[in-house]
Parts: structure tokens; C-alpha cells; sequence
DNA sequence: CCTACTGGGTAGGATGACTATCCAGTTGTC
DNA sequence: GACAACTGGATAGTCATCCTACCCAGTAGG
């Protein structure tokens, strides 16, 4: 297959064939001459996988670049699978000596604080899970407490509960068979899945809300 | 407060005020003269919330001037507020009518047949939800087959059971004492979750691992 | 009156993700 | 074996987003 074909059947265009290439989110293809090199289904799966992941799972060509990364060159063990920032939404410095000495005293990290503090309550222990997750939830309740939004503990532990029943099946599910086979369906599942959880979250929205608040006329919005 | 104080407050640098001000997403401050305003609370909390939606909420000023618009000039009902595409992740052409038409027979929109196929299936009603919501739950469906991820109705019915039962309560959570408590929390509670959701089940991720991946050395990343 | 600061405007830069053009080598076709 | 079409490789240009820098005349406060 030459690369014209390879845009045919993907339909990505060559020039971006050719700028995937040139940014190692593509592997090469087969040389036959100086001039000339042959791609397979292989190069077809790649393209429609990369697309899929920049184009609805919104991700940067950096993040796509270190998904393949973990799926070419998989780390030893199931639980290492899940760390790397690769499945993370920012890479970001890690900077996890830091987080430990702060911990809970600095006022200026206090979302950092409550994850820690809800570990705790929750029974978890702290070293099961990455540090970069950590900052990641710290900075998301960051985010919300900054734009004066609240949280209760409660509807926290409501969020626990759904969600980590929800992770407990997906982890049930990875399949055995292969270490490939795991490799990907963690390295792809972890992040291209986000989307559609997002939008069933929403979908839930409006069918609750058509349950609670169906008082008032039928919004013309729904039948168009 | 003068602009370099609102700048000191919220740690916006001026010029970023500025332009927020130009791009409308920071209200003006009153005008004490032509070449003075004064500027408020309120010019430090939507500051604020926009560096939080932009930031950990990773949304584009586009995106958040359109949460803005929906807080200033709520709709009438409930129903209404979670339906504008301005709550979901890329605004895009909404054509409801052309999904009608296709549905479950083109061969192209897979996602949108399973998505219709689905809510028949689970009692539904296609009507009670947005129609951008579906085109996003098909576009998140097709894009997981895309990447060559097999995901089963089992599967989703998981999804389906937890993320409505979280939506659930937090729709009945919305404050019902003023309705701009109930739009803030709507319009700003979608979107600056999500992050929060994410991170959440990634930790469930890495616990329920940890339970049954058990075996092997403690990865070492966890201690760092 | 003088200096610092203000609003307002335009221009410039950084980044990310392509897209277009050029070029010498190669291939298939007649 | 002439020749147009295509190829890989490289360079440069485009477009959008999100700021950042600078300039300017008009206050504000000492």
C-alpha cells in the first residue's frame, strides 16, 4: 500500500500522513527504494486509532504520542500500567517530594489537604494510588472551591461510590489472554472511554430532570 | 479597586484583564471618569471562574464566555439548562433533523444507531434528551469502535446504572432556593466536575489494581 | 506640576496542528 | 526509453487560540 492508498482507506490526508510520520506518531513503512516505502493495515488501524483519539477524546498529539509509547513499549506490571501521566489528562511536573512536606499545612493547597483527608476517611491507603492523580483531583476541587462552587463531603462519597464500582468492573473486565490484549484496552479504555462517560452523565441530567421538573411545557429543543 | 489591584486579588496579570475585558468575559467596571473604573467582588470572582474553567476545567475561552452568557441570561426551565450546547464539550452544528433521517441505517453513523437503539432498550425516552447529547454519545461510541476498543451493551449498561444514578442525585441536589443558585450550580457544577469525576475514577482505577493485581513488588511510583 | 497609573487600542509572540510547495528519485505506461 | 504521475523527505507557510508588550492621551494624587 502507498501512502496515497493508505490516505484513501484512512482518510487522513498524505500532508498529514506525512507530518504524523515526521512526529513519530506513526511508525514508517516498509522502504522498497530510497524513494518509496509500503504501508499495511497496521498503518490504517494506527491512523484511525490517533484520529479517534485527537478528534473526540480531544487529546493533544503529545498525549496520543505517549499512549503509543505505552502500548509499543508496556511496562511489567498491570498496576504500573495505570500510573504513567501518559493515561492522564496533563502530563505536568509530578513533583510528588513536595506534595508530601506540604500536606495539609499550607493553606494555599487545601484541595491537596482534603484528598488526602478523604483517602484517610475512605479507608484507602494513599500509596495504592500515583501521586499525579492525587494532584489531579486536588486541583479539580481547587478549581471547583476557586469558582465558588461547593462540594459537600457527602455528595463526594456519592462520586466515590459510582465511580470506583464503575473502575472496579472495568479493571474486572481487562482481558487476560494477552498481555498486548490488556496493555490495550487500559492504555485506549482509560482515556478514550471519558467522553462517553461524560455524555451518559449528562444524558442521566436530563432524564432526571424530565422526571423531576416535568412540570411546565415540553421544551421544543427535545423534538428538534 | 483599580485594575492593577483587581489584578493583585485575583493574580491576573493586567494586560490578560484587559483582554478579557475586550473578549467579554469580564463584565466592565464602573466608569469613574474617561480614563478611570472601578471594579468589585464580582470582577474578582468571575476572574475567578474563568481561570478555573480554562485551567483544570481545560475549556476554551470560547466555551466558558458561553457558561457566562448562560449564568447572565438564564433560560426558563431546568430542562432548558442542561440542554445548550454551551454545557457540553465542543459547541459544534447541532442538524437534529439529518439524525432522524439516517438513523440505524447508514452504515456510516453506527454510534448513532446503537445510541438510539440503546435508549429503546433501556426504557427511554429519545425525546426527554438533546439531541446534541446523543450526536455527542454517538461521536464518543464511534470513535471507541474507530480505535479498534470493543465495548459490549453490558459494559454500557454499567455505565448507564452508575453515571444515572450519580446524575440522579445531582440533580436532585440542585438548590431550589433561588433560581440563580440553581443555574450557577448547573452551569458551573457540569462542566468543573468532570475533571473531578475523572481523576475519581482513575483512583478507582488504581485501588481496585491494587486489590487484585496484588501480586509482584509494590511498584516503586506509588512511594515517590 | 510631575510622575505613576489608567483605559483603550494595535501589534507581536508562543504554541499546536496542520497544509503547501519544492525537489530529486522512482514507477508504470506507452 | 520518454514521460507524466507519484513518492519520501524537507522547509516553509497558514490558521486558530491565548495571551503579552507597547504606545498613547487622559487623569489622580502628592
Amino acid at each position: 500500500m502507498r501512502i496515497s492508498e493508505l490516505s484513501g482507506s484512512s482518510g487522513v490526508p498524505v500532508a498529514t500522513i506525512k507530518f504524523y510520520l515526521r512526529e513519530g506518531l506513526l511508525h514508517d513503512g516498509r522502504h522498497t527504494s530510497a524513494t518509496q516505502a509500503s504501508y499495511d493495515d497496521s498503518h490504517v488501524d494506527r491512523l484511525k486509532m490517533v484520529r479517534a483519539l485527537v478528534g473526540v477524546g480531544g487529546m493533544s498529539l503529545a498525549r496520543v504520542k505517549s499512549i503509543i509509547a505505552v502500548i509499543e513499549n508496556p511496562p511489567q506490571t498491570m498496576h504500573e500500567l495505570l500510573g504513567p501521566a501518559s493515561l492522564m489528562g496533563r502530563p505536568g511536573d509530578v513533583d510528588c517530594d513536595a506534595l508530601d512536606v506540604l500536606d495539609e499545612t499550607d493553606p494555599g493547597a487545601t484541595g491537596h489537604a482534603r484528598v488526602h483527608r478523604l483517602l484517610r476517611e475512605w479507608g484507602w491507603d494513599p500509596a495504592e494510588s500515583f501521586c499525579s492523580t492525587h494532584i489531579e483531583m486536588g486541583d479539580a476541587l481547587d478549581a471547583i472551591e476557586d469558582s465558588g462552587f461547593a462540594l459537600s463531603d457527602l455528595a463526594l462519597g456519592d462520586y466515590r461510590d459510582h465511580l470506583t464500582a464503575l473502575a472496579a468492573k472495568e479493571v474486572a473486565r481487562t482481558p487476560t489472554t494477552s498481555s498486548e490484549a490488556a496493555v490495550r484496552y487500559v492504555a485506549l479504555g482509560v482515556p478514550l472511554v471519558e467522553p462517553l462517560l461524560l455524555a451518559i452523565r449528562r444524558l442521566g441530567h436530563q432524564h432526571a430532570s424530565a422526571a423531576i421538573f416535568s412540570g411546565s411545557a415540553a421544551p421544543e429543543q427535545a423534538a428538534r
